[in-house]
DNA sequence: CGATTCCTTTGATAATTATCAAAATCGGTT
DNA sequence: AACCGATTTTGATAATTATCAAAGGAATCG
């Protein structure tokens, strides 16, 4: 069962052969709580669908980590400052559990796109549901105090309190981790 | 000479064809100051290229306006929370000066996408591009003061002093026009 | 089971920024 | 040059949130 090509399909059916030019440059890992994915300063080369576990993007501000993004079940994650341009990521990208993912070699993909303009078409869809998804952050930032935001992190991932550290989700809603303590207690 | 074309061609050199294609679904308009492109609850159906001129995106929020984004000569605008989904926006657009622009119109690009595989390619890249501007813009949030923010919104488009109110800028800022007036007032 | 370590909560204080009101400045017009 | 309306600046106060320190809980390991 490749959960990621199921994925991919939901967005646009793909023909066996463009499944399999994919398949070809895309590996499944099973990796421990901790892995480091990226480190900040290196370039990131591939981005990762996640079957099963959680991860977080975080960068350094004045030496303490700030989370930037989760991904979990069904999502991808990547660090897209770097993977798009080359250039040194100012992030990082932390595995938070004992997770299985799909890691797709990046680097490999510019003879797919070429070879394959359904893969093109599916790499446009997948960016535009990525800038999506960051403009529904923005517009948290924008809209929703940090209690507001918090709810609908929630609602996103239910669980993610049993999984994640109260600090790294705090960092996530721009707030301190005894902020985010005390809109808790309040419930 | 058609700009747009030529910032297009840019991206991704585009055959003749391919090109024209694009052009009948583009229109030229010169607009005035204030014009207004979109209001939040409608649906966003072209995205557009700002020969010259200025626009600003912005949104309600407790009845005041807060800008989103600014787009200067050469860059694109539009609203994408509803111009990729088709539903009703939450963004405004509006013309802050007299103004030349080409707009697209996003509706109708579907056969184009599907007879030209290098314009899917050339959507991709934009979008690609776009993306990696909000993310600027979020780490502008994460990493720099509203001061830092500010000096770097003034080497992005040196003059918006000049073309933008403080109130405008400073809400894209993210703080108070009087908080934008002091920190211009201890330089 | 107890000890150690890590994580979360609570309390007190300080810093940052918003808000409201009024004064000053600017731009365009007569 | 004087005036008007719009915009920006300044001042005083209030609200929000961060920071630091300490205490309380939970999990892990011998």
């Amino acid at each position: 069962m490749n959960y990621f090509i199921d994925y991919l399909n939901q967005i646009v059916p793909l023909p066996e052969k463009s499944a399999s030019a994919i398949n070809e440059i895309t590996v499944r890992r099973k990796l421990s709580l901790h892995t480091s994915l990226l480190r900040n300063g290196d370039v990131c080369r591939e981005f990762h669908f996640i079957e099963k576990g959680i991860a977080r993007v975080f960068y350094y501000k004045d030496g303490k980590e700030v989370t930037a993004w989760f991904a979990a079940e069904n999502q991808i994650v990547s660090a897209i400052d770097s993977l798009f341009t080359g250039q040194p990521s100012l992030y990082n990208i932390e595995i938070l559990e004992d997770s299985t993912v799909w890691s797709l070699q990046y680097n490999k993909i510019e003879p797919v796109f070429q070879g394959h303009p359904i893969v093109e078409r599916l790499g446009r869809l997948l960016i535009t549901k990525n800038y999506l998804l960051l403009d529904e952050r923005m517009k948290l930032f924008a809209f929703c105090t940090a209690e507001e935001r918090y709810e609908r992190l929630l609602l996103q991932i239910p669980d993610i309190l049993q999984r994640v550290k109260l600090g790294q989700i705090a960092s996530y809603l721009g707030i301190s981790q005894e902020h985010l303590s005390r809109i808790r207690g309040r419930k």
